[in-house]
RNA sequence: GGGCUUGUAGCUCAGCCGGUGAGAGCGCACGCCUGAUAAGCGUGAGGUCGGUGGUUCGAGUCCACCCAGGCCCA
């Protein structure tokens, strides 16, 4: 007779291959189908708000693996919450105007963007922007990242639009928004501005200069007659605007004695730059540090004005004198270090490169012209100490490939000075994880300059400001902001640049200075991180299921500069505190050896090709794996460790489900005093895996709860609990109490785990979903289930000890038994016999669990000797373990053909004389049953 | 160069306020099983805790410096 038949083994359809890249796009169409989305939002209504606020990607290129760890990572949280207790919207964002989009319009267009109507050519720059937004949304969709899909927030909506146009407005009525002067890329032949993006490095020749500077007033350090701080420069048509010179306040400064003149420059530098001006004779008649000279004024050897001595990081040894010819007007540096010393900002060109009238002699010369004009009239002054010529990486404009030039022109600020005190205390009532990130925004703003939000280009928000045709004043007010946020909001933002100025003014609009009815518009576009900084106003502030501030704000540790940054101010100005309560911040990609992903390094993982391969459940899992508060690693390596974790958790499951194929959970349940204490156990230990997981989704440290579930499913489940209740799952008459304790379990235990899975592996549990057991008064979807609680009456704390104690036999009966499997061939656990020789506390631990130890340690006898009977040579006491001496033999008796163990007592049934007493017993009690 | 930050076994992670010989899982090697089977079980080998110096009776854990990374600036 075949015994087999007679087992309860285990039987499912589940599959063991998870084949997720075939699967899971059918089961993204079930969500889709079934508005799973909808459906979580409708349950969840009414209960306490959960509010992450999507950062907006940008609508450009496919997706990269830093999306795939940032979608992922939210998709998570919005789960967790939706499925514990909250109500937990999401509603993904795109930034969708700028630059980089601009650029690929024009490349795709093949055109000059001046040759082409504006706003044709923004239609054109927002179709290519939807279309990104399109390919990117089934993206992060087949990620299973779950949100309002169909009602995305979008930058270029007319509706955001509007409200961003507000924001400005209600910025420049607290004063906070003025127009200044700011150096930027300018191309002299394209006449343009350009963006940093835009240009190109590239070698020039240009000429070198070493220049007097003849001094004024030392503040009493040294005689100031006959004395010059000497400063180099490249750009000799810039000295002109010179306003002051650089010093580092830590450099050593000497002063030159050389024949009747004086010079001053870095000690470092002294003796080449003499070498080169061809001084021999001199001495040193005194050392200063850069900051014992701060304010010594020179003049500017070619204007009638001063030239003070500022202090400046930035200045370096690499080059020239150690005190650096600053134009605020004309270079970045100048600019900001100007700042700080309310440096006047000049910049005598027009846009073609041309000295106006304010360049004094030089005006209508070009900076060709101007520079040898400069270099002549120098030498004519003897302020020229030395003229040559260098080669050097300069910047150049990418279309025309001309050199560009740095320019001051009028630009739009944002004042943070005005509101910087505001913000900072604000950034102290948020919540920043990890908590060094409040350090670092809070230094970026203390620090920061005020925010220029100006851009010389057309893909854009325009800046809502009209100017007096007449006298040229500026006007932004009530008025303006809400006609135009009106125009806006039915036409969209290329109203502005199809109409014109009267069109666009309020009716009976005029001019405060004079009364003129003329005017004109503003032609510049805000910088794009106005636009995403005014997200919390236009998205979290308009729509319903949402609220303001956020909970939640979740983004690369990049954005504390960029996103954080710019919705601190536009929030702080316009209301006062953060939009945000939490702030948390994800590092970033790098390969095993923690080397930045690049495409040069070819280290690089595609997303698309992790889903094609194995799926985005394992994508998921990888994200769940990472610390992600540090730099995440991903490799092939890593991904194949993360398929095998993977595997181990699916066959978990799979191995709970093909068990409870006979269970009905209705009538079979068997309530816990009743289970038997190995069942207690499992139970206990099914508790606090609840709560350790459930308190790591709080924490948002999900690498926690990977390890932890990992850990569960190897080790208390298929390496302990599991493999040991085999024998009663299977050869125990299937509905008897024993049994139906175990199943109890297992059902428990995968209804545990598929929830507490749901927010990683949302495909899979989905999958497992369908096959648990029971009627089907389950909502549809996992997602749409509760968060499991954990059943206090299970935890035991005497039970997690007592068993702690027993796996620990258990291990050294395991080592015992590979030990007689390497001397004696001993083969499968169950051939043998186990002999423990305690002492007398191990005696009376072990002595109560009987029969139980055989089960225990899944063999087929265990004989607990006294204590006191000496253990035979050879047997195995482990120190970690005193008091227990294990020996091995082979098991007395037959097989029992049923259950495989060895007994004594196969062979004395004469119906099955092949089976154990226990086993003949069963089979004849299912004879009877039929 | 500046602000912030990371560095524990091949991989992913634990190691609380400094205190017996540094842990887990996976992977790997070897073995068992063939009634979770493109599965399951067991045993084992892997670490100068980035480096150096210091504080301390005692440091992976505190301090200094250095090295190698990362983000943002310059």
């Amino acid at each position: 007779m075949d015994y087999s038949k007679t087992l309860n083994l285990p039987r499912t359809d589940f599959p063991m291959r998870a084949n997720l890249p075939q699967r899971e796009p059918e089961i993204l169409k079930f969500w889709e189908e079934n508005d799973i989305y909808g459906k979580v939002q409708e349950a969840n209504r009414g209960k306490p708000k959960f509010i992450l606020h999507d950062g907006p990607p940008y609508a450009n290129g496919h997706l990269h693996l830093g999306h795939t760890l940032n979608k992922i990572l939210k998709d998570i949280i919005i789960k967790y919450h939706s499925m514990n207790g909250y109500d937990a919207p999401y509603v993904p964002g795109w930034d969708t105007h700028g630059l980089p989009i601009e650029q690929q319009a024009i490349k795709n267009l093949g055109l000059n963007r001046h040759a082409v109507d504006v706003v044709e050519f923004r239609n054109r720059c927002r179709d290519y922007a939807l279309k990104y937004v399109n390919i990117q949304r089934e993206e992060f969709k087949r990620l299973g990242v779950r949100g309002d899909w169909e009602h995305p927030y979008l930058t270029l909506e007319p509706e955001y639009e509007a409200i961003q146009i507000g924001v400005f407005g209600e910025m420049a009525k607290k004063g906070y928004i003025y127009k200044g002067l700011k150096p930027v890329y300018w191309c002299t032949d394209c006449e343009t501005a350009l963006a940093e993006a835009e240009v190109e490095y590239g070698e020039k020749r240009s000429p070198s200069i070493y220049v007097k500077f003849p001094v004024a007033d030392a503040r009493g350090l040294f005689e100031p007659r006959g004395s010059s701080i000497v400063i180099w420069t490249t750009t000799p048509w810039t000295l002109p605007a010179n306003v002051a010179i650089a010093l580092h306040p830590e450099f050593k400064y000497v002063l030159i004695q050389a024949g009747e003149e004086r010079l001053l420059l870095a000690a470092e530098l002294a003796r080449p730059v003499l070498e080169l001006l061809g001084v021999r004779d001199y001495r040193v008649v005194a050392t200063f540090t850069g900051s014992e000279l701060e304010g010594i004024t020179c003049r500017n050897p070619l204007m009638d004005r001063d030239s003070v001595v500022i202090l400046g990081e930035h200045v370096t040894l690499e080059q020239g004198t150690g005190c650096v010819h600053t134009a605020p007007g004309h270079g970045l540096e100048d600019y900001e270090v100007g700042m700080r010393y309310h440096l006047p900002v000049l910049s005598p060109l027009d846009d073609r490169g041309r000295f106006t009238e304010e360049g004094g002699q030089f005006a209508g010369l070009f900076i060709d012209e101007a520079n040898k004009a400069v270099v002549k009239e120098l030498e004519a002054r003897e302020a020229l100490l030395h003229f040559g010529f260098i080669k050097h990486q300069y910047p150049h404009c990418w279309r025309c490939k001309h050199p560009v030039i740095f320019r001051a022109t009028e630009q739009w600020f944002a004042s943070i000075e005005g509101f910087r005190q505001e913000a900072l205390e604000a950034i102290k009532k948020v919540k920043w994880i990890p908590a060094w990130g409040e350090d670092r925004i809070y230094n970026m703003v203390a620090d920061r300059s005020d925010w220029c939000i100006s851009r010389q280009r057309t893909w854009g928000v325009p800046i809502p400001i009209f100017y007096c045709a007449s006298c040229g004043r500026e006007i932004i007010n009530d008025a303006t902001i809400s006609h135009l946020q009106e125009l806006f909001r039915e036409h969209g933002s290329n109203v502005w640049f199809a109409r014109e100025a009267g069109e666009l003014v309020p009716p009976g609009l005029k001019c405060p200075e004079c009364g003129s009815k003329e005017f004109r518009k503003e032609t510049d576009i805000m910088d794009v991180w106005f636009d995403s900084g005014s997200s919390h106003a236009a998205v979290l502030a308009t729509r319903p299921e949402l609220a303001w501030p956020a909970d939640l704000y979740l983004e690369g540790s990049d954005q504390h500069r960029g996103w954080f940054n710019s919705s601190l101010s536009t929030a702080v100005a316009t209301r006062g505190r953060a939009p945000y309560r939490q702030v948390l911040t994800h590092g970033f990609l790098v390969d095993e050896e923690g080397r930045k992903m690049s495409k040069s390094l070819g280290n690089g993982i595609d997303p698309a090709d992790v889903i094609r391969q194995k799926g985005a459940d394992v994508l998921r899992l990888w994200v769940a794996s990472a610390d992600y508060r540090r730099d995440v690693a991903a490799s092939e390596n890593i991904m194949r460790q993360i398929t095998e974790a993977y595997r181990k958790i699916r066959n978990t499951c799979r191995f709970l489900l093909a068990n409870l194929a006979d269970f009905d959970p209705g009538k079979d349940q068997v309530p816990g005093e009743e289970m038997l204490e190995l069942d207690r156990w499992a139970m206990n230990r099914l508790q606090r895996l609840i709560a350790r997981v459930t308190m790591a989704y709080d924490d948002y440290e999900f690498h926690v709860v990977y390890h932890t579930i990992h850990n569960f499913c190897a080790v208390d489940l298929s390496a302990v609990y599991l493999d040991i209740i085999k024998d009663r799952l299977y050869t125990w008459p299937a509905a008897s109490r024993g049994r139906r304790s175990a199943q109890t379990v297992l059902y428990e235990t995968i209804n545990v785990l598929v929830r507490l899975l749901t927010p990683i592996l949302a495909f899979t549990t989905e999958e497992i979903w369908r096959y648990l057991p029971g009627e089907g008064d389950r909502p549809i979807s996992v997602q749409l289930a509760g968060w499991p609680q954990v059943k206090t009456e299970f935890l035991d704390d005497e039970l997690e000890e007592k068993w702690k104690r027993i796996l620990q036999v258990r291990d050294v009966v395991a080592r015992a038994l590979e030990r007689a499997r390497q001397e004696q061939d001993l083969g499968n656990s169950l051939n043998a016999a186990v002999h423990l020789y305690p002492d007398a506390g191990m005696y009376q631990f072990l002595m109560p669990i009987g029969d139980e130890l055989a089960t225990i340690m899944i063999v087929s006898r265990v004989d607990l000797h006294q204590p006191g009977e000496e253990a035979p040579a050879g047997s195995l006491e482990e120190p970690e373990l005193p008091g227990l001496q294990v020996y091995v033999t082979a098991a007395p008796g037959q097989k029992c053909e049923r259950c495989w163990m060895v007994s004594e007592t196969v062979g004395q049934d004469t119906d099955h004389p092949t089976l154990c007493r226990r086993c003949a017993t069963v089979v004849k009690e299912m004879d009877m049953n039929g």
